[in-house]
DNA sequence: AAGTTTATTTTGACGCTGTCAAGTTTGACT
DNA sequence: AGTCAAACTTGACAGCGTCAAAATAAACTT
């Protein structure tokens, strides 16, 4: 019934004892669970991950996760969901108005270092496996959901900066931006052609190629 | 010795026998075997794949595979370098010279389309447990940079016909329009925000942003 | 045509995987 | 003190990738 919920219910604090959170008999399993599983992915990659061997590491017979997770599939679901927490703070942040178009290259480092830098996460929240195999957890989909609405809002944004092509909406800009910034990032996680070094001269030349945009009063 | 080799190799023919090709005990079980994995991956999605299903679907013993691709690993690797050869049929074809714009929508329309009609292919080619596993085999390293050498080809030849901004060359260009159709294929495939009707209005807002490059004399 | 070599396929086996069923321990609540 | 439910463990099963050894069949040599 606790499977696939946070752990930090009230119930689980005796309330009496010290600021201390401790629950039943491990603790935050799911928490730990989590954490020590995405240090699996990132340090072994996503196929070294096993379910059994994550209970070993975690100091727990094999089994135990499943009390926390419906199944492998519920517990990768439940990190690409953390995956879009930590997200969402970099779509966040402020709007700096001086230079548009240097605010524009920063925005587009931030999406691919976050990428690059916790390709553990980056992988699960656009797993073909996780997206394509049918259950993936309403909470999931809900997040999801939620960090799309926050990006395309602050496109939005920025659109009213510029001076959009006629029939061109803020909703296509978001899609093909974000689609950019994804393959971008999927080519740079894979290691496939594009490396390090070229990054910031494809960010100016995308930064340029929209420069025709800027309003004409 | 013959792992991952084309099986169409002139010993395997005994030359007096009609031109229908017939070699050992199976005939080419390598085409078969790679054809039926494409198959099977395509049906019920590449997390279904096993050696064993493969080999027994094929009417082969389970370890018959391994006599014709080195491992698991080595059957996808070939897959995935078949992609590519088709892939490339894809970037050539004829340069449509009378509306270049027009051009270019067709060739996102290719490209994205591939992914769409061809997901087993797609998938493998640019699969990150592939390229991040440490042992892609040679062929594939090098169809795949191949593919890669024709697309930026083609690139550099349409960016003739536009002006481009200083410091923008063809080959940020290369790697950014790339990246952007990768993404968009993607997320289109793994059924992430994206959706068929909004394809064509997704290229159109590309091909409107781009054309200010249009050559003034 | 017979014998040798080599390519191909099979059978057996091993350790690993995900996960279900049933039993056990532990903490919380009355 | 007793009840209940949550958390955890042990046992079991089928499926997986793949190696080693044996068996078979085609091709090559003489």
């Amino acid at each position: 019934m606790s499977k696939s919920q946070q752990s930090t219910s009230a119930v689980n604090n005796h309330g009496n004892e010290s600021p201390t959170k401790r629950g039943y008999h491990h603790g935050d399993l799911q928490q730990v669970l989590m954490a020590e599983a995405a240090k699996m992915i990132r340090e072994e990659g996503e196929a070294a991950l096993s379910m059994r061997k994550l209970a070993i590491r975690t100091g727990v017979s094999r089994t135990a996760p499943y009390h926390h997770f419906k199944d492998k599939q519920g517990l990768l679901c439940a990190i690409a969901e953390e995956g879009f927490k930590r997200f969402d703070q970099i779509v966040e942040g402020p709007l700096e108005e001086d230079d548009l178009f240097e605010h524009l290259r920063q925005k587009m480092r931030d999406y691919v270092n976050f990428a690059i830098d916790h390709p553990e996460y980056y992988n699960l929240m656009f797993s073909s496996t996780i997206w394509t195999s049918g259950d993936v957890s309403q909470s999931l989909k809900d997040k999801a959901y939620e960090s799309f609405h926050l990006y395309s809002n602050r496109v939005s944004k920025l659109c009213q900066q510029v001076q959009l092509p006629d029939g061109v909406t803020p909703l296509r800009i978001t899609q093909l931006s974000w689609s950019s910034f994804h393959g971008l990032s999927r080519l740079m996680i894979d290691g496939i052609y594009l490396d390090k070094t070229a990054l910031e001269s494809i960010f100016e030349t995308a930064s340029k190629l929209l420069e025709p945009l800027i309003k004409q009063p």
